[in-house]
RNA sequence: GAGCGCGUAGCUCAGCCGGUAGAGCAUCUGACUUUUAAUCAGGAGGUCCUGGGUUCGAGUCCCAGCGCGCUCACCA
């Protein structure tokens, strides 16, 4: 891999956050002169991929790859994806299926729970992984999957689990202070699997024997007093000595969390100094909040998932979403995405004209690993022109009140004749994007008006005008027609309109505002003579029919 | 109680290493169109929360305060 010499040298300077962080792991490397990193991410799969995971991971990667360029490549990296998924089901989620037959369940490990969405015998962890991973891997993120199950059941930390129980009492030690009294009496940093109900239990211990490697405990079920390995999968441990245990027996030099977790890095961090380790660099970033400023959590379901986001916008723009300021909090809803969209088009666009020192604070840059793509054009006006924005392509869906790709492209296509969905693959899927988001955000808020008597009669004439029409007329002998319909209705004549005579009077604004509103259930619209070419005679007849029927109004 | 974020135009926000305050939307004016919204040109609008400090110079850095909000204090 090359290095430009003048962007690494910007690189030294930038103070963007990527490289702010990764400048941390630079000192940390430059101590004991190593010739690795490993960056991890953590996720606890008890619900659907959250959409703060897949920050993490963009994040980290935003460092990672700001790591690389620091070093020059001579330093190599690992990213960890790590799934807490031995966790034992806390709670039946409120937005899985079969619920009941999941309640039998709790409390056992997400990878001992059958997987409620399918039948085929997957576990709940598992199933939740790989819907992480499928994302993951949809993004093209460079990441190795790491299952907490697979490590604890083949050993992998047994000599970290032999050395906390060692420094069990260190651990208390730090632990004990921050819990109430009740949680107090019963903690232990090991949790063990009860043999009897395939349980994680939050028992207390009873005798502990460091040279064995071996805990005991009282089996709530049972009452039997069971002595036990720490290794091999037989206990878990609780969280903040999982994160420490796992930190030291994996190596972890750089995670990052929510600030939510402040305490508990601290704590963890703290854990891992009583395991001779060095707890990993990292930073806090702000909560994803939902419309109403509260956390995105997936217990409560709140806030967009994944899916829903790439519904209506590419996944890079997502990651876009990810760099800005993350240690603001952040609204995450349906409508910070069409402003994402742009902002991120907007930054493609910048990129090829900036200088080094803009470039490594541009999203872009990061989003892209350094190499970010050409930003598409339209052949348009002669030349080539960039792309419509976002909003006017919701305007466009919004007006044409279309829910069909080909319609939107027929207005483009006006626009930029020689664009098409072929030679234009990114417009294409941005007018899908667009379509789909004002069907579900725009089209619902329409507010059909039902047509008082006057409106009624017109609107039958312009049933039977659309009637006589034939099915190619054009955008302008329909827009003639339409006039020469108002003007022979009194209401809509304006006689101080340019060019009128008292023979011919002109056509006020009410006309088409009222074909707006009992039509297309908006106050505005687009020019209807081209409406009417582009959505078709016969489709517009019926929609005037529907409207003297009063479907359009009793829908909305 | 502890920790964190935010406070800039009517609204949503940007503002990089300190150098005469910006964008989008909304609003207003004009052009164009047979008076409609995929058009164009222009205008108006701010005590950058307050008070100190550093500086030749502060929206920006430091200190204190006010306001709003969130998170953690049970679990992860």
């Amino acid at each position: 891999m090359d290095y430009d010499p003048e962007m690494t040298a910007a690189a030294q300077e930038s103070r963007a956050w990527p490289f702010e962080e990764a400048r941390k792991l630079v000192g940390r490397v430059a101590k004991d002169g190593r010739s690795s990193v490993l960056f991890a991410t953590g996720y606890g799969p008890s619900g659907l991929p959250h959409i703060g995971t897949f920050g993490e991971v963009a994040r980290t990667s935003m460092v990672r790859h700001a790591f690389e360029v620091l070093t020059e490549g001579k330093v190599a990296t690992r990213l960890v994806a790590f799934s807490d998924d031995m966790d034992g089901l806390r709670k039946v989620p409120d937005n899985v299926p079969n619920r009941a037959a999941m309640e039998a369940h709790l409390g056992k490990p997400l990878t001992r729970v059958p997987d409620p969405f399918t039948d085929s015998g997957i576990s709940f962890g598992a199933a939740n992984n790989a819907r992480l991973r499928a994302f993951l891997d949809r993004f093209g993120f460079e990441y190795e999957f790491a299952s907490a199950t697979d490590y604890y059941a083949s050993g992998r930390f047994d000599a970290t689990l032999r050395k906390l129980l060692a420094v069990y009492d260190e651990v208390m030690d730090v632990i004990l202070p921050t819990l109430g009294p009740e949680r107090r009496a019963t903690y232990s940093p090991f949790l063990p699997v009860s043999p009897s109900s395939g349980k994680v239990l939050q028992v207390p211990m009873v005798a502990r024997d460091p040279a064995a490697g071996t805990i005991t405990y009282v089996d709530p079920d049972t009452g039997a007093r069971i002595t036990t390995p720490v290794t091999g999968g037989a206990v878990k441990c609780q969280w903040k000595a999982d994160w420490a245990m796992r930190w030291v027996a994996l190596g972890v030099d750089y995670e990052m969390a929510g600030k939510d977790l402040i305490d508990s890095v601290k704590l963890s961090g703290r854990i891992v100094r009583a395991l001779g380790g060095v707890p990993p660099e990292g930073f806090n970033y702000e909560l994803f909040l939902d419309e109403g400023g509260q956390k995105i959590s997936k217990s409560k379901g709140n806030g967009l998932t994944i899916d829903d986001w790439l519904r209506f916008a590419d996944p890079e723009t997502l990651a876009h979403f990810m760099f800005q300021k993350p240690t603001a909090a952040k609204r995450l809803h349906f409508d910070v995405i069409p402003r994402a969209v742009e902002d991120y088009q907007g930054a493609l666009a910048a990129y090829p004209n900036q200088a080094w020192r803009e470039r490594l604070g541009n999203s872009v840059w990061h989003i892209h690993a350094g190499a970010p793509p050409a930003p598409e054009v339209i052949e348009a006006r002669g030349g080539a022109e960039p792309l419509p924005s976002f909003t006017m392509l919701l305007n466009l869906a919004a007006v044409a009140n279309s829910h069909e790709p080909q319609v939107l492209w027929g207005f483009l296509c006006r626009y930029a004749p020689h664009a098409s969905p072929s030679a234009n693959p990114t417009l294409d899927r941005m007018v899908r994007y667009a379509i789909a988001y004002y069907s579900r955000e725009i089209a619902p808020r329409k507010r059909y008006a039902e047509p008082d008597a006057v409106e009624r009669e017109t609107l039958g004439k312009l049933r039977d005008l659309l009637g006589r029409a034939p099915a190619d007329a054009s955008a302008a002998d329909v827009q003639a027609a339409l006039y020469d319909l108002a003007r022979s209705v009194p209401r809509y004549q304006d006689p101080n309109a340019k060019g009128a005579t008292p023979e011919r009077p002109g056509v006020s604004n009410e006309f088409f505002n009222m074909l707006y509103r009992t039509l297309l259930g908006e106050e505005r619209g687009p020019r209807f003579g081209s409406f009417v070419a582009l959505f078709g005679v016969a489709r517009t007849k019926s929609l005037v029919e529907k409207a003297l029927a009063g479907e359009l109004a009793k829908a909305a």
